[in-house]
DNA sequence: CTTCTTGTTACTGA
DNA sequence: ATCAGTAACAAGAA
C-alpha cells in the first residue's frame, strides 16, 4: 500500500519528467476518480505547467502554474505513471511489469505533449482533485509533523506519546500526529524499536521512546533508499515495483520465526488492523 | 459462500 | 473541546 516512501518514491520520479511541462488534455474514465465537478476539473488544469510536485504525508501534490495544486492520494490500490511516446504499442503503452496502459483500471489520463500520466486504481478508492491556494494550506495543516524533516523532535515526540493511552501503533498511524505512516510501517518499525505495537503509548520508557524515534526516522529512510514496498498493487512513477518488499521484518510473516531472535511472529488485530510482531523480542 | 485486505472518515460515547 | 474506538467504504483473492 502506498504510505510515505511509495508516495516519496512517485513524487521524486513524477517531479524528474513532469516540472515544465504544460497539461494538453485530460481524459476523465471514472467521473467519481476526480472529486468535484468533471468539466470544472478539466478546465482548470488544461494549459496549466507544472511547476514542482510535492508530499505532505501520503498526498502527493502538483503544483500548477496557475497557483492551484492538482492533488492525487492513491489510498489503497492507486497507481500514478507515467509514460512518454518512446514506448507506444498497440493499443496502449507497454510497462514489463503492469503490461499495456491504459488498462481497465486507468480512470484518468492526464495528456502532455510528449507522454501521459495514466492514473490507475483497482480498488477506486483513490482521487484527484484541484484546489486552490488557500485550500491546499488547510490540507497542509491538517496532517501532523513530517517524520523525515528536521520539524520532527524527539522532545515533543516525547510529550506527546505520554499524554496518549492508545496503542502505540494505532497512534504512528494517526495522520494529524506523524504524516505518512501506514500499516505495513507501523509494524515494522515497532519490530525495529522492539515494542509491542499494543503497548500503550504513556506506558513506553525513555529508552523505548528514543528507539521508537529513530527507528520512523530509519524504516522510513530505508524504505525510500530501496523504492518503497510492493505488497499487492504499489509501483513507482515509471511502473515498476518497489525493492523493500525483500527487506521487510515482521510484515505478513504470520507464524514464521523471527529474523531477529527466533521466535514466532503474532498476528493480532490492532485498531482494526492486522499487526504483526514477534512475541519474544517485542516487549 | 465467507473472510480477509487497508487509508480515511463518519460516527458514537466518554 | 478532546480523545478513543469502531464501522463503513470497494473489489478482488483465497
Amino acid at each position: 500500500m502506498p504510505e510515505l516512501p511509495e508516495v516519496e518514491t512517485v513524487r521524486r520520479d513524477l517531479a524528474q519528467v513532469l516540472v515544465g511541462r504544460q497539461i494538453k488534455a485530460v481524459e476523465i474514465r471514472r467521473a467519481a476518480t476526480v472529486l468535484g465537478v468533471s468539466i470544472a476539473f478539466r478546465k482548470k488544469i488544461i494549459g496549466a505547467r507544472i511547476k514542482n510536485v510535492e508530499r505532505r504525508g501520503k498526498l502527493l501534490i502538483l503544483l500548477l502554474s496557475t497557483g492551484d495544486a492538482l492533488l492525487f492520494h492513491l489510498k489503497m490500490t492507486g497507481q500514478l505513471i507515467f509514460c512518454n511516446h518512446k514506448t507506444v504499442v498497440a493499443g496502449g503503452r507497454n510497462l514489463p511489469e503492469i503490461g499495456a496502459l491504459p488498462n481497465k483500471w486507468t480512470h484518468l489520463l492526464i495528456k502532455f505533449d510528449r507522454g501521459t500520466l495514466f492514473f490507475n486504481d483497482q480498488r477506486q478508492f483513490g482521487y484527484s482533485r484541484v484546489v486552490n491556494k488557500n485550500e491546499m494550506e488547510k490540507i497542509k495543516a491538517k496532517y501532523g509533523v513530517e517524520p523525515l524533516s528536521a520539524q520532527f523532535k524527539f522532545a515533543e515526540f516525547a510529550k506527546n506519546l505520554a499524554r496518549r493511552t492508545t496503542a502505540i501503533k494505532a497512534l504512528l498511524m494517526k495522520q494529524e500526529f506523524i504524516a505518512g505512516i501506514g500499516n505495513i510501517y507501523a509494524d515494522e518499525i515497532c519490530f525495529a524499536a522492539k515494542v509491542r505495537p499494543t503497548r500503550h503509548a504513556n506506558s513506553l520508557s525513555l529508552t523505548e521512546q528514543r528507539a521508537l524515534f529513530s527507528a520512523i526516522k530509519k524504516i522510513l529512510t530505508s524504505a525510500i533508499k530501496f523504492r518503497g514496498t510492493t505488497f499487492s498493487d504499489y509501483v513507482d512513477g515509471a511502473g515498476k515495483s518497489g525493492g523493500f518488499s525483500k527487506k521487510l521484518k515482521v510484515y505478513d510473516r504470520a507464524h514464521k520465526k523471527c529474523l531477529r531472535c527466533g521466535g514466532i511472529i503474532s498476528k493480532i488485530r490492532v485498531g482494526g488492523r492486522g499487526t504483526h510482531f514477534c512475541t519474544s523480542c517485542q516487549k
